[in-house]
DNA sequence: GAAAAACGGAGCGAAGCACTCCGTTTGGCA
DNA sequence: TGCCAAACGGAGTGCTTCGCTCCGTTTTTC
């Protein structure tokens, strides 16, 4: 098959448009949370409003599509996790990785938009796959043996929350971008290390439930 | 001197009301970042409108008085865990008790709000309390030698911005409130371990520089 | 029972919102 | 070269929400 994957140029600028797009709507998420609006993130992205309109019918089905890559870059984080053969170094990078793309970033949004068919699947394969990566460290005796995978996700939800690089980037104060991000790669580091088995201190509380985090998902069934 | 401290009602009711708003706003403001109304933090309040425009002249003005509470807050939790005389026990004392305000809550507002000297003057006792703590506990040797006190702000900022609580208690389902900050605190410890002397990994990066933080507050010199 | 003080919230002009519509630009092709 | 389809950017639209003012009401005091 000599099949020719030439690209139309104006295909390629499409292409190029749609990734500035999300990742313009992924800044604007972090920083503005629901507040983010459309003529910010598509500014922020470099592109004509119209231009956002013809990919995505609606804002919410941009938001939408925003959650499945951020839950299929989660996924991807921990399958590589567990791809590592050191079940320790697999945990980091997980953590790493998932901080870096912000999925807490979602956060925000949860009870704003309709759950698609394809988020829930995401998010079905999502608990799957962390909670394979903490067994399997706990299993090996690396990992505190306290700590569930609603906390691991809790953790990286909060640590990926850091608004500084972004507010930083927003601000244009682009000289302190480097330093910024460095921070939060230290406090990420800090939070690993306390993750590491051998801990003297206890988790205080019983283990947090996981429908914690689905709840906020679903709309509300009525107003008091 | 007898004199007497008979409030009137009236007066005692604007006490209350005073309090509500303030705490109002710091939900508010940890629910929405910058885009906090003033109606919100009104009715949140359960008080009208024109009550809080009795008491602060502008939207603005409200919320320098909350940053100086909140710089407040951080001032007292670390004098009492300077108390303390276990200097370790003196850092998780800081730790859990600016989480538990949110004084990460304020960094969205940065650089939207006048700093007063107020301001300005609490946040220099601020570096100034925090190393203190911060160095003790480096010299009794309980605290890892990397972190410095400007990565022990990040953490606290970062640990401090959990939504969940805030937005479990704004949908209404009061009833998974408990858990949200029983598992909050989960990973408060989880973080705090991590802050523990005796860890192999060290940190990644320089330290970083204090101006990070500071130079969010300050207006831009001048847009593009 | 009148003055003073604190209250709640309707209303105002301005700003911001999601979204539509349309004139322009661009590249492929006869 | 001229024409068409496709992708583009952004002004315009109706509507919501914003910060804030103004005013009639309620409560306390004397």
């Amino acid at each position: 098959m000599t099949e020719r994957t030439r690209t139309a140029p104006r295909q390629a600028e499409a292409e190029r448009n749609d990734r500035a797009l999300l990742e313009a709507a992924r800044r604007a998420l972090a920083l503005d949370g629901a507040h983010a609006s459309v003529a910010a993130i598509a500014s922020r992205a470099g592109v004509g409003i119209g231009s956002l309109y013809r990919r995505y019918r609606t804002k919410e089905e941009l938001f939408q599509r925003l959650c499945v890559l951020a839950l299929d870059h989660w996924i991807d984080a921990a399958e590589q996790g567990l791809a590592h053969e050191d079940p320790w170094a697999g945990i980091v990078h997980h953590v790493s990785a998932c901080v870096d793309f912000g999925p807490g970033t979602m956060a925000p949004i949860a009870g704003t938009i309709e759950v698609t068919e394809e988020m829930a699947a995401r998010a079905d394969r999502c608990d799957e796959v962390t909670r394979a990566l903490v067994s399997r460290a706990h299993a090996a005796g690396v990992l505190r043996p306290d700590v569930t995978a609603t906390d691991l996700y809790l953790l990286v939800e909060q640590l990926g929350r850091s608004p500084l690089p972004w507010q930083i980037a927003d601000q244009g104060r682009d000289e302190l971008l480097g330093a910024a991000t460095e921070a939060r790669a230290r406090v990420v580091a800090i939070a690993l290390e306390g993750l590491r088995a051998g801990t003297v201190t206890p988790l205080p509380g019983r283990p947090p439930d996981a429908g914690l985090l689905r709840d906020r998902w679903e709309p509300l069934p009525a107003a008091g």
